[in-house]
DNA sequence: TAGACAGGAA
DNA sequence: TGAAATCCTGTCTA
């Protein structure tokens, strides 16, 4: 019975959604705190239920009424009732199996996994990989306080994710206090969403808080939620980023908007190796290490100082190694930062299980609509290839195909033509190869950014863009990484990676900044090649924000 | 002591 | 899937 609904539920876990149904944009909000979003075509969208969705829901407080209830009240048809079992069945293994600190004191271990499920505790003891960690007793398990990440892994392995509510251990007292005024002037105080994001990870005095993620969007001010926290948390506190110039970004900002002595914030990296009671380094000199196979000699740095907090900037790039010190210092209050929770290498399981649930996520659209961030309108240019390109592109193999839809040489059309639409817009054209970036700089009369160039010469360009003495500039795949990339109103995307989203979050996060007039982000795509299916990979992110891109053939594209 | 640069890693 | 960017260490120069 059709009861005309955006919805259709359906039995293997999908849930597709009417893009043009009129109660659309209340579905989506609806299915995006317990739903993935796996494909966004022009029409039908899919959605999809999976464990770590329904966990996040379920650490979030979502109950499986409020999920059941969201999904009957958009469903066009009846709601397949395995569908309901199943979610239902992930709801309630979140918080079956509860880790405590041990009541008995007489025990050996220190901590008790709590199940209360007979047939749960079954299953748990006859696994294998488990059973060296876990000392079976009435009720649970006793665990040692040093499997207490291994556990959680191997558990959440099994499809049995722990909620934790063992103890945190202190860490040694260090005040941050924010300032009232910056000690560049101007007056700071934080934002409501970013109070609301430090409140849902300190979460009061509920057991099993103190440790999680936020999600927030790129330039919402993510160090100064994680500032924030320092101040709530009032501990020692080791930063973990991604390259050095975020790790100096962190340290400006701790000398801008914190009273913290200079003194007393300290730079781990290559080049320094200080380490103070606030202390940031890089994910790359943690995991460094001389030979394959070998010991990681700056693993210490986690046990240089009884730390209150560690926080993992970009916690979507979390390296791999780096996990198995994180399993270790589960006793330790650790808050993950990162625009998009979305990793491509599996290894969501682990960000939930060791870092910690959701905590808190914001979407892009409720700020834009706040004013806290621009309104952005994005526009996907289909753009044939020329004659000759089109033969070798069917002659080619897949490798080469990549490249020759990328490299379209009629992009460089397209961009002219865009650039003349907009004289009024900043332009940042982004792309991926080289050659064809090299191609774009000459035909536009643009400076061109790649990774080879010098760090004086960089800075050198960003001010005079910045100054307006330049209105665009080209750039490679430094865009990704270089946090010092002044903000633009306009962003040209002329090729990307594989469709990866979280490139694509970061390059829209580009023209965000809030201003009167609306952004532009263009995505250049070959028509009829590969790069379509790319396209709507990278897509799916931003429309999962709600985002709508506009797909626009360049024959007949109306700019304005 | 700083910088420039090469080579390796993931 | 491959290209590109990064950071680390070590060595050389001034």
């Amino acid at each position: 019975m059709d009861m005309g609904g955006p919805l259709i539920v359906q039995s293997d876990m999908t849930i597709l959604l009417d893009a043009h149904d009129p109660l659309f944009e209340e579905a989506r909000v609806a299915l995006s705190p317990f739903a993935v979003l796996e494909k966004s075509p022009e029409h039908m969208h899919t959605y999809r239920l999976t464990p770590l969705s329904l966990w996040n829901a379920a650490s979030a407080g979502l109950g499986a009424d409020a999920i059941e209830n969201a999904l009957a009240r958009f469903s066009r048809y009846e709601v397949p009732s395995g569908v309901i079992h199943a979610a239902r069945d992930f709801i309630a293994r979140f918080g079956t199996l509860v880790l405590h600190d041990d009541p008995d004191a007489d025990s050996t271990s220190e901590l008790f996994l709590e199940c209360a499920d007979p047939a749960v505790a079954a299953e748990i003891a006859a696994s294998r990989r488990l059973v060296k960690y876990l000392v079976p007793r009435p009720g649970g398990f006793g665990v040692l306080l040093a499997d207490r990440g291994t556990v959680k892994q191997e558990l959440i392995r099994l499809g049995r994710p722990v909620r934790d509510e063992a103890r945190l251990s202190p860490g040694d007292p260090f005040t941050v206090s924010l300032r009232d005024t910056a000690a560049s002037g101007s007056p700071f105080t934080l934002r409501p969403y970013q109070d609301d994001a430090v409140a849902a990870f300190m979460g009061g005095n509920t057991p099993g808080n103190g440790y999680g993620v936020i999600v927030l969007p790129c330039g919402s001010g993510k160090t100064v939620v994680g500032m924030a926290v320092m101040s709530a948390v009032g501990r020692k506190t080791l930063i973990v980023t991604t390259n050095i110039a975020a790790a100096h970004q962190w340290m400006d900002e701790l000398h801008d908007k914190t009273a913290v002595a200079h003194d007393d914030i300290g730079e781990y990296s290559g080049e320094r190796k200080i380490v103070k009671p606030i202390t940031v380094a890089t994910y790359q000199i943690l995991t460094w290490r001389q030979e394959k196979g070998e010991e990681f000699p700056h693993f210490d740095l986690f046990r240089k100082q009884k730390w209150g907090l560690v926080i993992f900037d970009e916690v979507h790039l979390l390296p791999a190694p780096v996990f198995r010190v994180v399993a270790e210092i589960q006793a330790v209050r650790r808050l993950g930062l990162t625009a998009t929770l979305v990793r491509e290498d599996g290894h969501e399981e682990d960000v939930f299980s060791l870092v910690g649930p959701k905590r808190c996520d914001v979407p892009w659209k409720e700020l834009e609509r706040r004013g806290f961030i621009a309104t952005a309108v994005c526009r996907e240019v289909r753009i044939p290839l020329p004659q000759r390109d089109q033969i070798r592109y069917a002659a080619a193999d897949q490798r080469a195909r990549i490249r020759i839809a990328a490299e379209n040489s009629r992009k460089v059309e397209a961009v002219l033509e865009l650039v003349e639409n907009h004289p009024e817009d900043r332009i940042l054209v982004i792309g991926q190869y080289l050659d064809q970036l090299g191609a774009l700089a000459q035909a536009l009369k643009a400076p061109l950014i790649t990774g080879k160039i010098p760090n004086p010469e960089r800075e050198r360009i960003y001010s005079d863009f910045k100054s307006g003495k330049e209105r665009i500039i080209v750039v490679s795949k430094v865009a990704n990484f270089a946090v010092d990339l002044p903000d633009a109103s306009m962003a040209i995307q002329t090729s990307g990676t594989f469709g990866s989203r979280q490139e694509e979050a970061q390059r829209l996060g580009r023209i965000l900044r809030p201003k009167k007039r609306n952004s532009y982000f263009y995505s250049l795509v070959s028509l009829y090649t590969i790069e379509e299916e790319f396209s709507s990979n990278r897509r799916r992110f931003l429309t999962e924000q709600g985002y709508r891109y506009a797909i626009e053939a360049w024959d007949e594209a109306e700019w304005n």
